[in-house]
DNA sequence: TAGGCCATCTGGTCCT
DNA sequence: AGGACCAGATGGCCTA
């Protein structure tokens, strides 16, 4: 580095002075920026994978066959949409006809629930989770892979359903 | 090899 | 100002 220019009689001094302090200041703010970047990526990462954690759980009370099978993101969403519509509507119809002796509740629909949905509600039943045997991709005018976990139930739409997290 | 899915990066926008 | 959220772009991996 050269001092040379603080003794430069006219004003260039000044001015390679202004130069250099703004290339400096130009790369202390590349730098900056640079690292608020690399910071907001890494937020942004966590941010996915929590999401992503959030999925999986999601994907485990989910039930699937065969078990192995993991769906997609977009399956996931759809099919917990669709469960959900099934579940309501199970309970629905079990509201509207008195049972002579209590149902044994819903298990969780991670275990065996495969039998459990058969038997307890055409709602559910008709809510298949394989994905060997999904509903055509034109039933429901979405990619070939998405609309495989559909409920065949009435035309009406599922309710909505507040989550809270 | 094309298409689907995914992770990551990035810039923009909104909120605190 | 900094963080959260979002959507678009990009590249890698896998499968039919």
């Amino acid at each position: 580095m050269s001092w040379n220019i603080m003794f430069e009689p006219d004003g260039r001094k000044q001015r390679l002075r202004r130069g250099r302090c703004r290339a400096r200041s130009e790369a202390a703010l590349h730098t900056l920026r640079r690292s608020r970047r690399v910071k907001a990526n890494d937020r942004e990462r966590n941010r996915m994978h929590h999401l992503n954690a959030a999925l999986d759980e999601l994907r485990g009370v989910l039930p699937t066959f065969p078990e192995d099978t993991k769906l997609t993101k977009i399956e996931t969403l759809r099919f917990a949409h669709n469960y959900i519509w099934a579940l309501s509507e199970t309970l629905r119809l079990a509201e509207q006809r008195p049972r002579k002796a209590p149902p044994a509740g819903p298990p969780s629909p991670g275990s065996d629930a495969g039998s459990w949905l058969s038997a307890a509600s055409p709602s559910l039943s008709a809510c298949t989770s394989d994905p060997s045997s999904p509903a055509t991709s034109e039933d429901y005018g979405y990619g070939p892979r998405e609309p495989l976990f559909a409920c065949h139930g009435p035309a009406a739409p599922p309710p909505r359903v507040s989550l809270s997290v």
